[in-house]
DNA sequence: CTGAAAGCGCTTACAG
DNA sequence: CTGAAAGCGCTTACAG
C-alpha cells in the first residue's frame, strides 16, 4: 500500500507538504504543489480514510436506528435522512433492529466504540430515559421521547389527528374503524388502569395525557418518557370522533416491524365489522383495505371511506387520501440536531452530552407540521 | 478519552497484557484477567474501534449501492443484505444514487479510501466493464454484469418470464400489456437497430442475445458487458406470447428510481390499450393496477389478470399472483462472494481482484431460482 | 505467560 | 513557506 511517505520520497519533500497539498490546507508553493500532485498520480495514491478517521476520532457515519428498512415509513425517512447526511459530508449506517441480530444495545456499543459518531433513533426501546442520557454521545430520537436530554423531532400528530377527524365528519361517517399499533403503547389513564384491546367507543381519550404519564411513568424530576408521540394521533382522533358523535373501533395491527399486521388487521376489520364506512390505518394498511374492497366489489369512497396515515408512495399507489408526514423537513431537523450535537461534542471533553449542569431542563422537541392530501381525482 | 493505556497503568499492567484481555486471544492468567477487568470497568474503558480499523486496515462496512432505498424491490434487498452482513460481523452502509449528492464514482472512491472494505453494486452505470475490473478491491455485482473479473448474482428471470407466460397462456388471455424499465436497456439487435419504444408484438424476441451483445456492446476479448440481465425477463416472456399468438405491448415506466414512472405507465395502460385483459408490471405497477382497477370497476381476475414482478409485501398487500424474487439467497449470495473476496485480498499484496493471471476468464456468475406465488384466495 | 517496543498512515503544532 | 518530530490508540511480533 502506497501512503503519503513514498509519495514524499518521491517528490522529494517532507510528509508535511504532502498532506498539505493532500488536504488543501494552508499555502503551497506551485512547484511544490505540482511535484507532489505529479508523484501521487505516478504512485496511484490514495489517502487512507482509516488513518484519518483514526486521527481526526471521527468516523463521519451516523447509525440510523429503525425497525426495518422494508417498511415504506421507514425506507422513505431513512432515504430523506441519507440525503441531509449526504449534504453535510457524512454517511449512513443502516441499524435495523429487525433485519439484523443486532438490538439498540449493539448499535449503542457501536456508538461508544465510535464507529459511528451519532444515532439517529427511530425504533421503539425498552430501555427506560436514564439509559439514554447516561450515554454522553450524540443521539437524537425521532417521533418518541427518550429523555431529557435527548433531542426529540416528532411529526404533529395531534395536527394529524383533527384532519382526518374532519374528513371522517365531513363525508358523513358513521362508523370508522381504525387499525393501528399496539394499544399498550398507549399511555395508561390512573381511573382506567385496564384498557380494553378493541376499544369501544364511549370513553373519551384524554388529549393532555403527557402530564399523567410523566407522573406514572416518567423519572422523577425529569420530563422525559418513553412515551410514542404517535398515539396522540388516536387518541386525538378518537376524541374528536366522540364529540361529533360517530361510532369508532381499533384493532390492534401488531408491531410496526411486522409488515404483515397491517394486513390482517385489516381483514379483521372487514370481518368483524361489515358495517363499517371508514377505514383508517397506515399507508400499508389503507393500501390493503382498497385491494381488499375491490375484491368484495364494494366502490371507494362511496361505501368505504378510506384515509391513510404516513404518505409514503404506498398511499400514492392505492389512491387514497392521506396525512403526510414531512419527511424531508423530519430528516432535516433530525440531521441538524445531530450536527449540533456533534459540533458541541467536540467543544468539551469526553462527556458532550451527559447530564451537564447547562441548561435544557425541559427537553428539546421539534414538531413537524403534517399536511392533508386528498385523494387524487384526475388520475 | 481513557485509552488501553490509562488501564494498564491502573492495573499496573502492560499494555499487551490489556489488549489480550480485551480482545481474548491467547493465554492470561486468572488473576491478571480480573485485575485488568476490574481497572477497565472502573475507568468505563471502551475500545476504540477507530484505531482498531486503523491497524487492521479493514472499516468492516461494506457499502450497498442502490438507486433508492424508498422502493420496495431495494428495501427488501438491502434489508437481506444487512441481516447477512450482521451475521458475518459487517455492517451496511447505504449508498444510493437516487436519495443522495453522491454517485457511484463517489463510492468507488470511499472503496479506494478504505472508508468502506467493499461494494455490493445494485444500481445502474453507464461505466463499462473496465472501469469496474480496474479498480481491484471487492466488488459484486447484483443482476448486472460490471465486467469478467466482477462476481455478480443475477436471479433466473428467464424462468421467471416462462412462469409468468405458462399463467397468461393458462388463463387463456388474449392481450398482454407490460409496463417495464426503458426499453433502452435492452440489447440492440444487429439486424433491427430501431427498436420501437413501444413494442408491437410479431418480432420474435431473440433469447439468445448474450451473444450478439457481446459482439455488439462487449468489450473484445472479455465476455464482460453493462447489459441487465433484467431484459431477459420480459424477452422470454415476449417470445414465449408471440409463440402462443397472444398480442402484446409494452410501455416503458422510465427508470426504476422513479417510483412514480411505473404508476404512469400503469395509467397508460389504461388509456391507451382499453381492451386488454391482462397488465405485467413490478409489483408497484401491478399495485397501482389493482386499485386502478378498483376505480373503474372492473373486477378481478375475471376481467384483468395482474401478474406482478417482484413479490416484495407490496405485492401482498395488492393480493396479485407474482414471480418472487428470492431475496434471502440472494443476499447470501452476495455476501458470500463479498466475504471471499475480502479474505482473498487478504492474502495479495494490494491488487485484490485486478487483472490477475489466475484462472477466471468467464464472469462467475451465480443463478438464483425465482418463484411463482399465486395470488391468495382464502384472505 | 508477561513486558517493552515498533509501527499502522495521517495530521498538527512547532521550529526553521 | 517547508521540514523534522510527536502522537492518535491499538495490535503484534519479539524477547524475556
Amino acid at each position: 500500500m502506497v501512503g503519503m511517505r513514498d509519495v514524499a520520497k518521491r517528490a522529494g519533500v517532507s510528509l508535511s507538504s504532502v498532506s498539505l497539498v493532500v488536504n488543501g490546507t494552508g499555502y503551497v508553493s506551485d512547484e511544490m504543489r505540482e511535484r507532489v500532485e505529479r508523484a501521487m498520480a505516478e504512485l496511484d495514491y490514495v489517502p487512507n480514510q482509516l488513518a484519518r478517521n483514526f486521527h481526526r476520532n471521527r468516523a463521519g457515519i451516523i447509525g440510523v436506528i429503525v425497525p426495518t428498512i422494508r417498511h415504506p415509513f421507514f425506507a422513505t425517512l431513512t432515504a430523506a435522512i441519507e440525503r441531509e447526511l449526504s449534504a453535510r459530508g457524512l454517511r449512513a449506517m443502516l441499524c435495523s433492529t429487525a433485519d439484523a441480530a443486532e438490538g439498540e444495545a449493539d448499535y449503542v456499543d457501536m456508538l461508544e466504540r465510535r464507529t459511528v459518531d451519532g444515532l439517529i433513533v427511530g425504533s421503539h426501546t425498552a430501555h427506560n430515559p436514564d439509559y439514554w442520557s447516561s450515554i454522553g454521545r450524540p443521539i437524537v430520537a425521532f417521533d418518541r421521547v427518550l429523555g431529557a436530554t435527548i433531542p426529540a423531532v416528532c411529526s404533529d400528530h395531534e395536527a394529524g389527528g383533527r384532519l382526518v377527524a374532519r374528513q371522517l365528519v365531513e363525508s358523513g361517517c358513521r362508523h370508522v374503524v381504525m387499525v393501528g399499533g399496539p394499544r399498550e403503547q398507549f399511555p395508561v389513564k390512573q381511573n382506567d388502569s385496564s384498557v380494553d384491546h378493541v376499544k369501544q367507543s364511549g370513553a373519551a381519550a384524554d388529549e393532555s395525557f403527557d402530564d399523567k404519564t410523566r407522573e406514572t411513568a416518567g423519572i422523577p424530576g425529569t420530563t422525559g418518557t418513553t412515551t410514542f408521540p404517535t398515539v396522540r394521533y388516536y387518541m386525538t382522533l378518537e376524541r374528536l370522533l366522540d364529540e361529533a358523535g360517530i361510532r369508532h373501533d381499533y384493532i390492534e395491527a401488531g408491531e410496526v416491524s411486522s409488515l404483515e399486521g397491517y394486513q390482517e388487521g385489516v381483514m379483521r376489520a372487514f370481518r368483524e365489522f361489515p358495517d363499517m364506512d371508514a377505514l383508517v390505518s397506515s399507508d400499508i394498511g389503507a393500501a390493503t383495505a382498497v385491494c381488499e374492497a375491490r375484491r368484495r366489489g364494494e366502490s371507494v369512497p362511496e361505501l368505504l371511506e378510506i384515509v391513510a396515515y404516513d404518505g409514503t408512495y404506498v398511499a400514492d399507489v392505492a389512491g387514497v387520501s392521506c396525512v403526510r408526514q414531512d419527511f424531508d423537513a423530519i430528516a432535516k431537523a433530525l440531521v441538524g440536531e445531530m450536527v449540533a450535537l456533534m459540533d458541541g461534542a467536540d467543544g468539551d471533553g469526553d462527556e458532550g452530552a451527559g447530564d451537564g449542569g447547562a441548561a435544557a431542563t425541559a427537553p428539546l422537541q421539534t414538531i413537524i407540521p403534517v399536511m392533508w392530501r386528498p385523494a387524487s381525482t384526475t388520475r
